[in-house]
Order: structure tokens, then sequence, then C-alpha cells
DNA sequence: GCTACATGCTGTAGCGACTACAGGTTCAAG
DNA sequence: CTTGAACCTGTAGTCGCTACAGCATGTAGC
């Protein structure tokens, strides 16, 4: 019976209010009852529910990954191979992002350590981004 | 007089026609001259230009941060000091992307780890995404 | 010179995942 | 009953492109 406005369910969550909405516009969360007034007014499974979209967020699922997660649990009969596959997709993903964040990384590094950081206008950083491709 | 087509800047730079032109638009690289029928004409310097911009991006700069490192090479007033303090910021920044994205990666990875997998409806990660939070 | 057709043009809309209003309504406390 | 915080809808903006539609132009072969 804890009925919850949506300001509530934004802090207890950690999901911005506007963001609440957008998901219930996209179909991530289901259209909760209304006040008579017109008001959005949530209970626990939502709660819970919003609290998994969240942290697939952090984890860094897209929103459809998670309508899919969801579809998935919602249904019932998923099984825990299904819900690893998409897990396994999802760390890959992640390590991707790393390896290529590393390369930005090293190449930085070395051009920052390349440059003095003297007052004059000859920037061995510049040299190298208009250097010819390689 | 090597008189350029979009065409062939694009696959000399590897830069999309369409993101040239978006790039133009936006004030990132200059108009060029136009055919009489009015195509668009570049020569070496927009070469040079287009491919710094391409080097900055895939060092993760963002647009703004490209046009403030042109603007500043435009000038040619610049010190080695000012873009060295640009190279470092970002540096910085892909290095907060790499860190979130570690988190992401050992948590994705202890959940997959702890899913052995099977035709079991009772899934450790789906336990671990509805947990409540920490 | 003429014909194909590849390439170019503008303008607009879409992506993902929000965020930020404007301009109005409702709820809850005192 | 009043006040003002919280809520409502709808639209537009963010970033960095990408993808059309519906034309116009450039160029190579004949």
């Amino acid at each position: 019976m804890t009925e919850l406005s949506i300001g509530t369910l934004a802090s207890r969550t950690g999901v911005n209010i506007e963001t609440i909405r957008y998901y219930e516009r996209i179909g991530v969360i289901p259209p909760p009852p209304r006040t008579a007034g017109g008001q959005r007014r949530y209970d626990e499974a939502h709660l819970r529910r919003l609290s998994f979209v969240r942290r697939c967020r952090e984890l860094g699922f897209p929103l459809d990954e998670i309508r899919a997660l969801l579809a998935l649990v919602d249904g019932g009969d998923y099984s825990c191979a299904e819900i690893r596959e998409t897990t396994v997709r999802q760390l890959e993903a992640v390590r991707r992002r790393i390896a290529d964040l590393r390369v930005m990384e090293r190449t930085l590094d070395a051009m920052a350590a390349a440059c003095a950081g003297g007052a004059v206008p000859d920037c061995p950083i510049v040299d190298a981004l208009f250097a010819e491709r390689r």
C-alpha cells in the first residue's frame, strides 16, 4: 500500500524524474496508475523494476538490451543461459570500449610527454596531429 | 593546383562525405570554393585540416575542443602550454572513462562467472540485478 | 556533341539516452 | 483556504554523426 509519487521514486532509485517519464514513454517501464488529478502513483514492483533498469544502465547495457532482459524475466520462462548470453555480450562490448580508450590513452600520454609545455609556439603535439597519416 | 572533390577528400581522409559537410556547417572546417555548378573543391590545406580533425576525433576530443585547438593554431600565437593543457585534460577524461568501464567490466565478469548458464530459470544474474541497492 | 550514370547538392529527420524548458495543474501542509 | 512545492504534457535541445529524398552537376565513352 506504499504509494510513491514520481519524485519519491526518483530519489529512491536515483533515476531522474524526466528519465522515469521517458522510460515510460518508450515502454521500458509500464504506465503506473494515476490519481484523480492525473499524477503517477508507483508501488514496490515499479521500484524494483526501475532499480533493475538503473543497475543495467550502470553496467552499460543499452536500453533495448534491457527491454529484452525485462521481456525474458516478465515472460517467466527465461533460462539462465539466455541471460548469461546477454551479459557476456555486454562484457565483450565493454572490453572493446576499454581497448579503444587505452589506445587513445597511450597516444595522448605520449603526446603530452613529448611536449615541454613551454611558451614557444612550436608544439610537438600540433606537429603530431598535423603529420601525414601512417 | 590539386583540386579535390568532396568524395576524393573523403577517401583520402577517411572522413565520411556527410560528415565533411556537417563539419563545414558547424564551422569546424571553412567552406571551400565551389565550381560554377556549385560543387565543393578542396585543396591541400583542407586535406591537412580535415586530417587534423580526424586524428583529434580518434583521440576522443569533442568537436568544441577541436574547434578551440584549431582557433589557437589558426591564430598563430598559440603557446605549446595551451595545447598541452587541452591534451592533458583530454587524457584525464579518457582515464576517467576507462576507470568507469573497468568497474562495469569487473561487475559483469563476476556476474557471468556466478552463472552456470544452465537451462534453469533461477539465475544469479537476475538476482543480482534485482537485489536491493547497497 | 550526346548520353549515361556516378557523384554532388540542399534540407530535413533520425539515432541513443537523456535533459531542459514553458506553461499549466494538482497535492499537501499549515 | 491559501500557498507553494511538486506534478503534468509537449516540445526542443544535446553530441556527433548518418540516412534519406529529390534534384543538379560533372565526366567518360562513343
